[in-house]
DNA sequence: TTGACAAATCAAAAAATGTTGATTTAACTT
DNA sequence: AAGTTAAATCAACATTTTTTGATTTGTCAA
């Protein structure tokens, strides 16, 4: 049985804002063939090389990537638990709240 | 069967963005609880009016709410479907792509 | 060593977002 | 009608993000 996700707001808006870029989610969609070192990224995207060096900084920060060196290179990966909590912060939000069946709520006179 | 989702990433990079500001993780969060009018979501949310109708604006603008006009009211709701939606892109993201049970990678040379 | 390369960092400029207060529009109330 | 209210819109400003080109750091090769 899962646990409820306790929505924290400032984590799930740094998860989404990590993926409300397009450079970052093309990043993100080749690292799902597997690890990749920045060099081979930069071909694919044909992306400057400091640019998309801040893109990868920021999928780090936000720990949907992970990085590892190896001489020269720069090899980064999906972290997939990253990626459970975001989908995890959609289902919550798309989902009834949690108090009973149906928490009475009166719509009657609204504001003051 | 679910069918696959071609990863739009336009409008990946949209659905995330409206979903990348605690303002606007305030407003769905509080429409979980059903249909709400703006002036309920200001005295919930201690936000400005303007305020709050820019950020309803962009979440309605992603799909993820849509209003509905009652004499001076409206009321705002939240759209499932979006949220199916930013699920599946998110699945997606952290799953293997397409090709075969192992597309064959090879990491030899990196680069030139 | 010197030179070349991978990648991070930095500073400045450019672009996009968010905030604020004022104005506008439309719908009700009296 | 005249006044009030809910909410959208607007323009000016502030803040944050993103891009660019240059510089720096570390590693490897000749």
């Amino acid at each position: 049985m899962k646990t409820a996700v306790a929505l924290d707001p400032a984590r799930a808006a740094g998860l989404f804002h990590a993926l409300s870029d397009e450079t970052r989610l093309a990043v993100l969609d080749l690292l799902r063939g597997g690890e990749q070192c920045v060099c081979d990224l930069q071909d694919a995207l044909g992306a400057a090389q400091s640019r998309l060096s801040f893109h990868l900084r920021v999928l780090k920060e936000a720990g949907l990537v992970s990085d590892r060196k190896e001489g020269r290179w720069s090899y980064y990966t999906l972290e997939s638990d990253a990626f459970a909590e975001a989908h995890d912060f959609v289902r919550v939000l798309a989902s009834a709240p949690k108090a009973g069946p149906r928490t009475l709520k009166v719509f009657g006179t609204c504001c003051g």
